[in-house]
DNA sequence: CAAATAGTGTCTTTAAGACAGTATAGT
DNA sequence: ACTATACTGTCTTAAAGACACTATTTG
């Protein structure tokens, strides 16, 4: 089905380039970490950037092409995909006009493929420190990761977007390590109990427990309905 | 200057369409109204629309192409801008794979042209009824729309955006009768000054005041440096 | 001085934070 | 029995909401 052209349309030369970028994060190994990949390409050849890619004629949506650069670039299927916000301008990619839609995915370190996508011998997991990470990242990719950062850390204050970190089944001790790594402090473990229960979001998974040497913690998993739920007051 | 066309980027026929859409929101006999153009050309000819339009090779930015928008079709500078999100898929332009950048402005009333901008004698204002206008909106300008109304209404609940849409100076019982209408409810006088004053974003501006047969209010404006703060809690 | 709205103070009620106490496992 | 962590209850303290009171103008 091709394009029937009624409308003053800009010449396809005058078009913008139009691409998505992920913001793909995890927890691992106590730190937050980015998927980051190796441009093979020039512009920025050899830089780190976002995982990203054009617009294709095939994609179905926005949000589609974000999922499709995910599985290409690292075999991922995201369980939580927000888009972030868009990025554009004439100067940022060398190429001409160019804008973004930046996507911001979360996912468990336990759902992570042991062998990456296909088109990606060159991702790799960066540990975020501050609000960047150790790289120079190519075209403005530092600012989208900033961005991301922000969101993500603003959003753990209200809502209960850190289960999305954690495997299918997790303890409340578990949940709670999460938030305090992310905010970077301490809770009280009464009062983070009390926020959780009152949005009555998660449901106690039954005949099944933890151990070390002392008592074992419930488990529990997110209702199957679930969606990220705000807090009246933050965490 | 031209572009290098260094990288694998798309044929030009392949790219899609990027507009931007830009929901303009003011204060008018008591009701939120929304600024609406009618559509000369097809698609969706004679249909109402959000202001918009194509990014040209002239745009510095995302953000100036919507102040171009605005000023092209309605003559407005707008003090508040804000960029919404990004609306893309194979199927919401007939012309082909189309996106658009969507942004929220505010103005107040007293700042509105009395005529508006050169290309629009179709332009007007709209009263918003729940998230939604009365006529029929070309494209998928009604869930935009929608999502501007949802935004602003979420804001007003923990920020001071509402001084948008107020003119410069403005009296105390202004501002509250401001965000009452917004969230459709009547505020405690005492908690509203609260936390007015623990933000601390306002300076009194001397020697002036109203009056009618009572007492008469201080006049405020916000102070020089002032951007969108957010209260410790809702209002 | 009556009416009307601006602006402030106080009291009651509710929630938040700190912290202590109980529970349950392994050793 | 001791230790370590899970989990719950209570007490103190602070904030929020309701509401009354004072202030200042015009007619």
């Amino acid at each position: 089905m091709k394009q029937p052209q009624t409308g003053p349309v800009p010449a396809p030369a005058e078009r913008p380039l139009l691409t998505v970028d992920v913001t793909i994060l995890t927890l691992r190994d106590d730190s937050l970490q980015a998927l980051l990949v190796r441009r093979a390409e020039p512009p920025h050849a050899g830089r780190w950037a976002l995982p990203g890619g054009f617009i294709r004629p095939d994609d179905i949506s926005l949000e589609g092409a974000a999922r499709r650069v995910l599985l290409d670039k690292a075999g991922i299927e995201t369980p939580y995909l927000e888009q972030l916000g868009s990025y554009g301008d004439a100067k940022r990619d060398p190429r001409g006009w160019s804008a973004t839609v930046a996507y911001v995915a979360l996912i468990a370190s336990d759902r992570l493929e042991p062998r990456h996508g296909r088109n990606a011998d060159a991702a790799s997991w960066w540990p975020i420190v501050g609000t960047s990470v150790a790289p120079t990242l190519a075209f403005d990719h530092a600012r989208i990761l900033a961005a991301a950062i922000g969101r993500v850390r603003a959003k753990v204050e209200y809502t209960t977007l850190p289960v999305h970190l954690l495997p299918a089944k997790f303890t409340l001790p578990d949940l709670q390590r999460v938030y305090e790594q992310l905010l970077d402090r301490k809770l009280d473990k009464s009062a983070f109990r009390k926020r959780i229960a009152e949005v009555d979001f998660l449901e106690p998974v039954e005949g099944e427990r933890r151990a070390a040497s002392n008592r074992p913690a419930q488990l529990w998993r997110v209702k199957p309905d679930h969606r990220t739920v705000f807090f009246d007051r933050t965490i």
